[in-house]
DNA sequence: CAATAAAATTGGTTCAACCATTCAACCAAA
DNA sequence: TTTGGTTGAATGGTTGAACCAATTTTATTG
């Protein structure tokens, strides 16, 4: 049967919020700068002040700008004062030719992911149980089992990881696994389209049971490191080579 | 000299946006359940509609609720939808007693908190330059020139940890940074009554500057991780020794 | 030149009305 | 009985206008 997502439905305060977003991200906004008075963006927008106003108050949510009644909009920098959350709405920016600076932004995340993923891994085999090792036996059975689709493939990688972040345990490190999994929802054909391969996957899973098992830390974390690690360069290669094209 | 920090104003918005978070927090609000209509909320708060929709925005975004046009206002399950930066959120609600479970989410962080500073020092021991390293011995002079205020110390253990982004340099590492220390200026007070000490801190930096110079990635990770392992151990006891009283 | 007062600028809030979407109930055709 | 269409109520989305409040700029005054 054919699969479908929930469409997103993005309100003229989301595709103003983009706008801006995006021109913050081009470094064409830069730190510092003022933006126009409410009344004259919702002018150059074509829409009401109210409708402006929730706009701005994304951005400010987003820690992208600040603002204060009397003065004005004013950008701030980024890089210093967002949280984690904005990572998906950069790297969106950057799929669309928006960004600068891409290549470092897109190894940074790598470099991010893997040490976050490696952590939580280490975090699950403290805490990960003879039952919960069984249960991600079965699961590997079933991706054994499945066809070749890196879309399905994908998808039972997702599985994966969400048992272990219920493995883990750690509500914190959900948060932070809930921003990755946006990032991905967000960016899914990117990420089908880079998938690194059946095997490859599967030769990390087996390795990680196995030093779950023996409720090995240090060996999960480094295990999932190198691995991890290897794919990521192999990803930025391919990246690399397709852009000199 | 006193130090003064820049007021926070909680407007109205924030305030309606604290309360219905405190009510989510603690469960009275479970998943799926529905808020009443935005014009049904704005009577029971006393505010204007657009007033009301302000703060059911900031709820939006930090994904503990959904809005649908013509459906209504949802309660999400945060715990698997909301992102990292909710993260300050939960710990607000936590010291005010608003929330529930407060221990296990003190841990959870805790935990969390030593895997990604242990991360990051492994990313920045792989870049780190002789100049960098010179810089951080500067730095620990100055700490250890300093007095006995945990308010400073833990000031320029800030400080530490700001330089050790900057050598990192990685963008999305340096986003987590700042939502965490937003959580530490949002609830300062907390962290200063429970700083470890100078002489923890000291032989922390120490043995970090050493690894970092020697470029060991692995012994930066382990080190950093074993420290504050330690430090995040005594610290929770204190605090269920205190909740005993 | 410094201090103060007034004016202009800009965001903050409120109100009332209307538009657009969703859902549930009902209806009609197959 | 099932499926798709229609309608109306409920609910969020958007608009316009007016006024409040903070900040900055300008003018005034000593």
């Amino acid at each position: 049967m054919l699969k479908f997502e929930p469409i997103e439905k993005e309100n003229a305060a989301d595709r103003i919020a983009r706008a801006i977003r995006g021109r913050i991200f081009s470094g064409d906004l830069g730190p510092g700068e003022k933006l126009p008075p409410e009344r004259e963006l919702a002018r150059a927008f074509a829409v009401n002040r109210t409708t402006l106003r929730e706009a701005i108050k994304k951005l400010e949510l987003l820690r992208l700008v600040s603002v204060r009644q009397g003065d004005g909009i004013t950008v701030l920098d980024y890089r210093r004062r967002a949280g984690f959350d904005l990572i998906p709405f950069l790297l969106q920016s950057f799929l669309q030719g928006e960004g600068r600076g891409g290549e470092k932004l897109l190894a940074d995340m790598l470099e991010a992911r893997k040490g976050v993923l490696a952590e939580l891994m280490g975090i699950a085999a403290r805490k990960i149980s003879k039952k919960q090792v069984a249960h991600l036996r079965t699961l590997l059975d079933e991706i054994e089992a499945a066809g070749d689709d890196p879309s399905d493939l994908v998808d039972l990688d997702m599985k994966f990881h969400e048992q272990m972040i219920e493995i883990a345990d750690n509500d914190v490190v959900g948060l932070a696994y809930n921003t990755l999994r946006n990032l991905f929802e967000n960016n899914r054909a990117f990420f089908v389209s880079n998938y690194a391969g059946r095997e490859r996957s599967l030769a990390l899973y087996r390795g990680m049971i196995e030093r779950l098992d023996a409720r090995d830390e240090e060996g999960c974390r480094e295990f999932y490191r190198r691995w991890t690690g290897d794919m990521d360069a192999t990803f930025l290669k391919r990246l690399n080579r397709e852009k000199k094209k």
